[in-house]
DNA sequence: AAAAGTATTGCGACTCATTCTCATTCGCAT
DNA sequence: ATGCGAATGAGAATGAGTCGCAATACTTTT
C-alpha cells in the first residue's frame, strides 16, 4: 500500500532539505501537517530549515505529486499537507482537537458526478470537508470554572 | 422566500456603511462577491467606503446570520460573501470563470449525516465544493495564439 | 580532478488579504 | 440640543506564503 517514496523517480534530486521534509511527514504519517508544524518538527530535531525552504519543498512535492494540500484550517485559511497515497478520500475534521479522519463514500462520489453532468460541468476536482466533534471531545467534554 | 432584510431587527443600528453594504449585495444577489468586489462596486457608486468598513460591516453581517461567507477562490486563500438564504447548499464552482453554481442534494446530505454517525461525529458543519470546467467555458474554449 | 554549467538553498524583503488601533464622528435616548 | 456609547475612517500591523538573488551544492564535461 504505502511504497517508499523515491525523490529521484519523481524527478527530484535527493538534497537534504528535500529529504529532511520528507522524512517529518512520513514520521507523521498518520497527521496532516501545516509548513509551520514541519518547520518546528525540523527545528526539534536538529535539521532546521528556513520557512522559505519549506515552503519551496512543500510545492514542489505538491507538484511532484508526493503531497497532497488541504486547507481544512477553521478560517480555510491556512493549509496543511499529507503524503499522497493517490487514493482520493474526503475528510472529517474535529473543530475541537482538530483531528482528521479520512473516508471514502463511492455513494456520495457517484452522486457528485451525477450532478456535475446535471450541470454540465466537466468536473476537475472536489472536496467535501465536515466539521463536528468527535467522539473523544464529546465524552471528555470538561467544562472550565475559568476561560 | 426571498424577505426583506432588516438590520434593526437583526441587532444592528442602520448606519450608512451597513445600508451600503447591504444594498450591494442585494443588487449582486446572484453573485459571490469578495470584499474587494463590494469594494469598488461602491466606489463606483459614490458610495465609497474604505477597505477596512467593508471587512467589518461583513464581519458583523457574518456574526447576525445575515451573510455567509465562502472560500472556494483557487487557493482558498481568498473569501467570498453571498447574502444568507438560510437554507443549506452546495457548491459548484467553474475553474475558469469562477461561476458558481448552487445545488442541493439530499442523497449526499443523508450520506453524510450517516458517515458522521458512524465515525462518531456530532456534525456541526460541512462544505462541498466542486471544481470544474462549466459548459459555457467547455465550448466557448478559444485557443489563443499569445500568452 | 578541475572547470563549467545547472539546480538548489538561505535569507531577507515583499505581497496580499484581512485585522487591529485609535482618534474622530455618528446615532440615538434623554 | 446634549451626552455617550456605538460605529467609522485611515492607516499601521499581522500572518501565511512567495520572490529575488547571491551563495552553495550537484552534475557533467573535459
Amino acid at each position: 500500500m504505502t511504497e517508499k517514496i523515491n525523490l529521484k523517480e519523481q524527478g527530484l534530486t535527493e538534497t537534504t532539505p528535500r529529504l529532511a521534509v520528507l522524512k517529518t511527514m512520513e514520521a507523521n504519517k498518520s497527521q496532516h501537517l501545516s509548513a509551520e508544524d514541519i518547520y518546528r518538527y525540523l527545528l526539534e530535531h536538529n535539521r532546521s530549515l528556513p520557512m522559505s525552504t519549506v515552503y519551496r519543498v512543500l510545492s514542489q512535492f505538491e507538484q511532484a505529486g508526493i503531497v497532497e494540500r488541504h486547507s481544512f484550517d477553521a478560517e480555510r485559511t491556512k493549509h496543511v499537507y499529507e503524503l499522497n497515497d493517490h487514493e482520493h478520500h474526503d475528510h472529517m475534521i474535529c473543530v475541537k482537537c482538530r483531528s482528521v479522519h479520512e473516508f471514502v463514500d463511492s455513494e456520495i462520489e457517484s452522486r457528485q458526478m451525477a450532478i456535475a453532468k446535471e450541470l454540465g460541468f466537466e468536473l476537475t476536482d472536489h472536496s467535501l470537508n465536515m466539521y463536528g466533534i468527535c467522539a473523544k471531545c464529546a465524552e471528555g467534554n470538561v467544562k472550565f470554572i475559568n476561560t
